[in-house]
This record gives C-alpha cells, sequence and structure tokens, in this order.
DNA sequence: ACGGTTTATTGAAGCGTTTCAAGAAACGTT
DNA sequence: AACGTTTCTTGAAACGCTTCAATAAACCGT
C-alpha cells in the first residue's frame, strides 16, 4: 500500500497476511516457511517490488552487505583495472554483497582501512598491490577483517591469489627455445618488488635448466625510455637472439631501441613482454606477452573472500598461470600474417 | 567505555557528560552548540576514536552517504578509469561520500540502477558512456535522482561534463596546419555515435575554415586492424601529408599501416590520435595525442553533483578541454629528441 | 480424541543514529 | 529581582530491519 514511498517490509507483511518476521525469514531463508506461506510472501513481495534497504539490514545484522576495494595510487600495474574491478564486483553481486570504492589520502596506506573499520564501512576487504611486508595484511589480520590478496603473501592462512609470474616467463622462454633461440638475455626490474623476483626468478631457473647463460640480464625500472636506451648496451655483448622483458613497458621501449638500431624486431630479434597490456596489440610488430587472468584472479578472490565471510574456510594462496600470447615479436610478421588472408586494399572501410 | 565494540554516539555522549542529541548536533553543526560544549564533545570523540556508522546514519537520515556508479561494459572509452575513478572517489569523499560500485548482469542499462534504487542504495549516480537519448537519464530524471554524466545531454538542466572533442580535433589541425600541412584526412568513425559526430564535426568546420579539402574523410571501426589496412585507400588517391584520427586505436593502427606501405611515420607523414592511451608513449614513433583530463572531469561532475544533493542549484552541462601531446608522430623522431639531451648508452641500466 | 513432539509463525526488543518539540540556561531589560 | 527573549540542551520517538523467545499450528502415535 505505499503511495510514493518504497515498499516497506511491513507492507509486504500486510500485502501477503503475514508478520514482518515471516517475511524475513523469506527473504534470508533463516527458518522454515510453509510453501503456501512462502509463496504468499513471495508473490508479495514480486506485487510491490520489494527489496530490503541496505541501511535498515545492516543495523540489526551487524554487517554492510559491502566489500571495499581501494584504488591504487599508482598506475603501474592498473593495465586491466577494468577488467579486475568488473569480475570483483560481478562475483560480489553473486553473494548479495555490493563494493565500496576509496582511495588513500596520504602516504599512509593502512589509514583509510582504519577508517572505514571504524564507521562499520564494510564487512571485507580486497586488496591488490600487495608487496612484501604489506602493513595492510598485519593490520587486517590483527584486527580480524576478513580479506583476500592480490599477491603473495607469507602467511599461508591469507587468501590470496597472484598470477605465476615465474611460469609465465618460463613459458615466454621455452616458446623462444622452441623456435631454436639459445642466447635469450632478460630485461628486468630491480631487484625488491615481490613481482619483478618473481618473474626474474621463473627466467633464471629455466635459464639453468636449459643450458642458457643465465647471466644474460639487465635491469631497469619500468620506463619505456630507459628501456629504449638501454638496447646499445644490452646488445654490445655478446649479442642475444632474444629478450625476455619483466613487463610490456619495457618490452616495447625494448622494441623501440631494437628498431633505433637498425634492427627488425621480430624479424631478426624477438622480444616478449608481460601484462597484455592494450599496447601490446596496438603497436607494429605487435608484441608476444603474457596475459594475467584479471577475470579469475577477481572472481576467486571474491568467491573465498565470500566463503570466509560466511563461517566456511576457504583455501589460502593459490597461483593462477598467465597465458602467452604470441604475436609478431616473437614469430615475425610474416607468419603472422599466415593467420591473415584479407586482401591488401579497400579493407577496413566503411 | 566500550570494551572490544567500536564506540557509539552514547559511549562519546557519557565521555562528554551530554546527550547523545549534542553530540549528533556537533558532528552534523546542525544546531548552536556552546563552544565549551563542543569541545569536550570533540575532545571525547578523539579519545574514542568515534566514527558515527554509516549504516546507523542512514536509517534515520533516508540517506545512504553513497554515490552509485556503474562500471562500462565496453572496454572501448575505458583508457583512464582509474585516473576518472580515482578523482570521483577522492572529490566525493571530501563531501562525506562514498562510491558504490556496480555493474549491468544483461543488456538493460536501466535496471541495476532501478535495483539500487529499490534497496535505498545510494543517494545519486555518476554515469559515465552517455551516448544519444541514453535511457539512463531519461529514467532517473522521471524520478528525481540526482545525477551526473560524463558525456552530452540534451536537456540543459541535467548535469553534464563532456571533454570538447571538436575542438581536441581542432588543435590537432591547427597543429598540423601550423607545421605546413595542408594535405590533411580525418580517419573516423561510422556516423551515429556522439563522441565520434563531435571530434568529426570539429576537423569539417576548421577544414573549410581554414581552406582545406573537407571531403577528405574516411571511416572505420575503433579497430587496429581495420585501421591499419585502411591506409592504401587513404594514399591512393591525392596523397594527404598528415592524418588525423578520432582515437589513439585507429591512429596506432594507420601508423603500423604506414610503416607497411615503406612510410615513416612522423618524417614523412604526419599522424594524430585522441585519447592518449598509455600506448600513445609507448610506441615508435610516439603518438601526438589529446588528453583527456579525466582527472577535471571527475572532479567537476562529482562537485556538482554534491551541490545538487546539497540543493544548491549547480551549473548543468559543460565542456572540457583536451590537451595536445605533441610527439614524434607530427614533428618527427629527430626534432622530439631535441629536447633530450642524454648520451646514447649504458643509459637506464640499474 | 488426547497428550507429546515437531514445525511454523509472531510479538516485540533492539541495532545506532537523527530530529524535533519541549525544557533548561543564559542573557538583556526594565 | 522578575520577566521576556534568545540560545543551548535533551528526551524520546522514529527509521526498517533482524532475531529470538514464546506462542500457535500441525502432526504423530496410541
Amino acid at each position: 500500500m505505499p503511495s510514493g514511498r518504497r515498499p516497506t517490509i511491513q507492507d509486504v507483511a500486510n500485502h501477503a497476511g503475514v508478520s514482518m518476521a515471516t517475511v524475513s525469514n523469506v527473504v534470508n531463508g533463516h527458518a522454515h516457511v510453509r510453501d503456501g506461506t512462502k509463496k504468499r510472501v513471495l508473490e508479495a513481495i514480486d506485487a510491490l517490488g520489494y527489496q530490503a534497504s541496505r541501511a535498515a539490514r545492516s543495523l540489526p545484522a551487524g554487517r554492510t552487505f559491502l566489500l571495499g576495494y581501494c584504488l591504487p595510487d599508482d598506475t603501474s600495474p592498473n593495465a586491466a583495472l577494468d577488467v579486475f574491478l568488473h569480475h570483483v564486483v560481478s562475483t560480489a553481486a553473486r553473494a548479495d554483497l555490493e563494493v565500496l570504492l576509496f582511495t588513500q589520502k596520504d602516504l599512509d596506506k593502512v589509514q583509510p582501512y582504519a577508517e572505514i573499520l571504524q564507521r562499520g564501512g564494510a564487512d571485507g576487504f580486497v586488496l591488490s598491490g600487495i608487496d612484501y611486508n604489506d602493513t595492510r595484511v598485519d593490520f587486517l589480520e590483527q584486527r580480524g577483517i576478513p580479506f583476500a590478496c592480490f599477491g603473495r603473501v607469507a602467511d599461508e592462512s591469507v587468501i590470496s591469489v597472484d598470477v605465476d609470474g615465474a611460469a609465465g616467463i618460463q613459458a615466454a622462454v621455452s616458446h623462444l627455445h622452441s623456435l631454436g633461440h639459445e642466447r635469450i638475455a632478460f630485461v628486468g626490474w630491480p631487484e625488491g618488488s615481490a613481482t619483478g623476483d618473481d618473474r626474474f626468478d621463473g627466467f633464471s631457473t629455466l635459464a639453468i635448466a636449459l643450458g642458457l647463460d643465465p647471466q644474460r640480464v639487465v635491469r631497469t625500472l619500468n620506463d619505456f625510455d630507459l628501456a629504449r636506451k638501454l638496447v646499445p648496451a644490452l646488445l654490445s655483448d655478446h649479442r642475444p637472439s632474444a629478450v625476455v622483458c619483466v613487463s610490456d613497458t619495457v618490452a616495447l621501449g625494448v622494441l623501440a631501441g631494437l628498431r633505433d638500431e637498425g634492427l627488425t624486431p621480430g624479424g631478426q630479434i624477438a622480444v616478449t613482454g608481460f601484462d597484455d597490456v592494450p599496447a601490446a596489440s596496438l603497436c607494429a610488430p605487435s608484441l608476444t606477452s603474457l596475459r594475467q587472468p584479471m577475470d579469475r584472479v577477481g572472481a576467486l578472490l571474491v568467491e573465498r573472500l565470500v566463503a570466509r565471510l560466511t563461517g566456511e574456510d576457504a583455501p589460502g594462496s593459490e597461483l593462477v598461470e598467465p597465458d602467452l600470447i604470441v604475436r609478431e615479436s616473437t614469430i615475425g610478421a610474416s607468419e603472422a600474417a599466415l593467420a591473415d588472408e584479407s586482401p591488401p586494399t579497400q579493407e577496413g572501410i566503411l
């Protein structure tokens, strides 16, 4: 019977001829409700277009039906933030949870989480950009707040999903090795980042196993221009036939640097990246890279977090394998074009 | 006096020796509170680390302190989603609002908004990806829900902020014209998208004004490969000396296509894009493009939305100008390098 | 048909705020 | 010092839901 106002549980109860408590039981499935009663209640809900108010549910229930996610400040690994968020949000929705977005104001990584908890703002958190000894992990763990990390955490009981960077790099190295490359160099980041070290380990381990020279390593920041300028030094000694890079940004820089040196990447020298940023397919030669399955990571994190919120004990850490996307930078433009049988002209014009 | 539980307004009231109502008044600045009283209350709040529970505030206040944002489904204009969201969230935070993220489940664009409203889930919405006759706009307007649009809306009273695509393209054309280019072609999208039509209008208008040939237009989907394959046709007739593209994706395709034809983009033929996606600076030659000021757009949208929520009447629509970022694709690698005075070797290695 | 059990349903007490009418203080005036 | 004003402060009623003890209804065996 609501006029302009949203229908309340009381309206539904009246409409169905039952008490508020029964409606609540139907909605939340808490107690046994007889089939006939349940049917009438559901019809009333349908007729009135009822949805429980989140605020009103939260108060007595002591939970917010909200998952918090802090937007990372640095734009580095955000390549697929949209895909990640999309899956976080839609997986959460399946468990009747919504996602609360927030940011950090200053350098204190923990402060925004503390603030949200103080105001009873979320039931749990999804963290990304985890590095060694992340302060947020300790903070949340101490307070017993449920959370799930995109990234590696030492404590096995913490929910964490990470992309297997080592395996990814090894897939790239194997790919190159099977193509006949024996002199494979690695361009990495400075030691000290969880992601960078992991990827380097992958190279190092497989290089030794395959009998390659594991010392052929150069390190640089994750910067296009720095990587570009490093190429002469990379080629100076005993020229590699392939370069495996820790990231697409670095790989794209190397690609540019090789061209500066008059070499044809893909043809004369192979290059691989990591992350499969959009630019990897938007350049020529297109870049062979490793796609992080952000969809799976996002969904997995939330599934496990939901399980833990529900009281089930969810498994802790898990690694997901990135997919090797082979493009022109390792197989050459000619071979890449084989898949592509279209006439050369008047194409693409509408 | 709370042991493990979060302090409530009652705890603060006790601690300060006042009533709950007074604490509420201090927190919300609703009534006049004497300075001495206010001071004691603030001290108590500080001592206890009190923050009002969002759920509990919402219930009697009838608002949620939440702004809703629906993640766009298509990944096309999401280039700077992270920057946009960052500013939306932090601007909202300044007004004591948080951001609720959601997605659409099916093709119905309106449904998720309806659902959130039914459950009293948000006080207002930020919309992006607005196109002609967006159903969401009508829906929200009819219900009197406050919202702000990233994109153009016919109704002037609706809050909308958009990037001036026409002005952006004109900046690119002017740039090229001042460089001496007289034969400038435009590669656009098919007619019918608000963004694409706007950008094309910019070209068309200025081309006429400058006495260029405004007919030198080719249209294609926003796809790298299609754009790449369209280059031979683009060059066939009366070869242009510069190509203005409706987007970076198209421009990068054109760049690749030109190289396929044995031409040197930047040197022999200039190219511009639009959006300044990361790839624009991660390729060689780097791409001259137009950066959309997503920071300003996000902040402006939320500022105005907040004003409207507060009862002030905020101005409706506004256009912000994109920034022309000049790179090698229009001025050539040599000139671009002038800014860059570093020795060519051993650079970038750590 | 009747007590004993199990299963459904409900009344009412919160949950932590806001809000507003009403009461208490302070402040000017005379 | 008493009175009318104005300025502060407060009690208590919502807000819409969950929950749980308590009641009612159905069921079962005899």
